[in-house]
DNA sequence: AGCGTAACTTAGGAAGAAATAC
DNA sequence: GTATTTCTTCCTAAGTTACGCT
């Protein structure tokens, strides 16, 4: 609580103090004037405590916990929708607390709010059992609108944004809409040649507005960035994408590295994630760079003539249903089927390997895990101790081999066997290891999750396993299978994206 | 045509649970 | 059995896009 980082940030603590003075008695305020006079020691403490405690909890008692815990989820994680039970996704409303924002976020350590009845609207049919209120209060509105899927709404008092209650990925109605999203990038597949084809040639167009679309969209293609909206400045942290990069996150090299024409990227994507990369690009493109950047300032706009309305718009003229984040599903999922094609070693390694490398395309990164240097030093100590047992295995043999030519034994050959199958052991073991190390220490800073959930189409990690016969739980566990519950129920092992 | 907002998907970190090492 | 590591779930912030309004 009090020993993250979060409390050492200036914007947070001054963000906090001025709210937390708001919620104070005037008594309070003329007391309370300085944050860094508090001491909520004794208050950490009882946090630390209690955190202390429940990692003591008897057998007994983390069961029933687990059970008022489940009993929870049975009467209020459920819905009824088209007569079906469905699990709801986020059915408990968010607590008050301070607002965590990803990077440099002007509003974090403000106070979020408790959410009141009387701050919620209901959303279910007229002949539904509608949700009693809790007692002495009211729904904000209760309304039945079956054009939209949410259950439940309020809007957050941060940012001023709507927050919604809605169904699990599992779902039939998510899994309908996933199902959707896959079949819209399989039929970029079919036009995606067509469409490459024109934005080359809008390179060359004499409209700066549609050279500028033209640029974007080789990078949105070929780098898989996201479209990259405005931002209101100073309400959220400053991000970019595409269409809203600016001229100071891009730097042109003529010559790099034994390569022409190489756009060096540096700027803070979603979440403040850096998306840092060095690509050598087509002369066309490279060119018109050059001309956007002309007479402008770090802090400009890169592409001035362009949103990712105008963008989208021309897409949608492309190919009904077609916009900018459909081409990072598309580019995702046709690297995933690409790579396990090349990967013919049909072991969950290289299904990992695959699976990072369509990670690393959509720059998709975790802090390394706290304990990853310990933990690393730790593997490499088995290692270097599997490699000592396989020195002294390997002299055994030697050893044994020299006597059964020496020695009349009985069973000569039985014992070099022996220490045979003892080397081969240890030398898999060894192997096995030396890969386990190899897979984590590409994994460091890659998050892998995020591609396999949104970007890879399921059915193309099914029909992988047909194939090969590798069982479909070494690739999702139990809520993946879940929710991809459609893509194993249709796909055949010759599914092609 | 441009803009604001509602609705929905995508995202990484924290917390909790399970597996494995010691 | 206990400590440590790894996997899974939960949480909610932060994006994208469609749509309605002016």
């Amino acid at each position: 609580m009090l020993d993250h980082e979060y409390t050492t940030k200036d914007v947070f603590r001054e963000n906090f103090f001025k709210d937390w003075r708001k919620e104070m008695t005037s008594e309070e305020r003329s007391i309370i004037k300085d944050l860094n006079k508090c001491d909520f020691g004794e208050m950490n403490a009882m946090h630390k405590a209690k955190v202390e405690a429940r990692k003591y909890m008897t057998k007994e008692e983390k069961q029933t916990l687990k059970d008022a815990n489940q009993k929870i989820v049975d009467e209020f994680g459920y819905c009824l929708l088209d007569h079906h039970k469905e699990r709801i996704g986020n059915f408990k409303i968010e607590p008050p607390g301070l607002f965590r924002g990803r990077g440099e976020h002007p509003k974090r350590g403000m106070l979020k709010k408790r959410i009141q009845p009387e701050d919620v609207i209901i959303n279910c049919s007229k002949e539904s059992n509608i949700p009693v209120p809790p007692a002495g209060h009211h729904w904000k509105e209760v309304r039945h609108d079956n054009t939209v899927t949410w259950l439940a709404s309020w809007t957050e008092n941060i940012q001023g944004s709507i927050k919604y209650i809605m169904l699990n990925a599992n779902s039939k109605l998510k899994g309908e809409k996933d199902w959707e999203k896959y079949e819209v990038a399989r039929k970029l597949k079919t036009c995606v040649d067509d469409i490459r084809y024109q934005y080359n040639q809008d390179l060359k167009s004499k409209q700066m507005s549609t050279r500028q679309r033209a640029v974007a969209l080789y990078f949105i293609d070929k780098l898989a960035l996201r479209a990259g909206n405005e931002k209101e400045e100073g309400e959220t942290a400053d991000t970019v994408g595409c269409c809203s990069l600016r001229v100071e996150h891009i730097t042109l090299h003529d010559k790099l590295d034994g390569d022409e024409y190489v756009v060096e990227f540096d700027f803070l994507g979603k979440d403040s994630i850096r998306y840092y990369n060095k690509v050598p690009v087509i002369k066309k493109a490279f060119k018109n760079l050059k001309l956007f950047m002309e007479n402008k300032e770090p802090g400009d706009d890169l592409f001035d003539h362009l949103t990712t309305q105008k963008l989208n718009k021309h897409l949608s003229s492309l190919m009904a249903g077609l916009t900018a984040k459909v081409f990072r599903t598309y580019n995702a999922s046709i690297t995933l089927q690409q790579q396990l094609k090349e990967l013919t070693n049909k072991m969950i390694l290289s299904y990992n390997r695959a699976n990072r490398a369509v990670a690393i395309l959509c720059n998709h990164q975790r802090a390394p895990p706290k304990t990853f240097e310990q933990s690393m030093a730790n593997l490499q100590a088995k290692i270097d101790t599997r490699k000592e047992q396989l020195a002294l295995a390997k002299s055994e043999l030697k050893q044994a081999k020299k006597e059964a030519k020496s020695k009349d034994n009985s069973d000569p050959k039985a014992l070099v066997e022996r220490k045979k199958a003892a080397v081969k052991r240890c030398e898999d073991q060894l192997l096995k290891m030396e890969l386990q190390a190899t897979d984590r220490e590409e994994n460091k800073q890659i998050a892998l999750g995020t591609s396999k959930l949104n970007y890879l189409d399921p059915r193309i990690s099914v029909a992988w396993c047909k194939k090969f016969g590798v069982p479909l739980e070494k690739i999702y566990n139990k809520s993946q299978r879940d929710k991809f519950a459609w893509a194993i129920d249709m796909t055949e092992e010759d599914f092609e994206f």
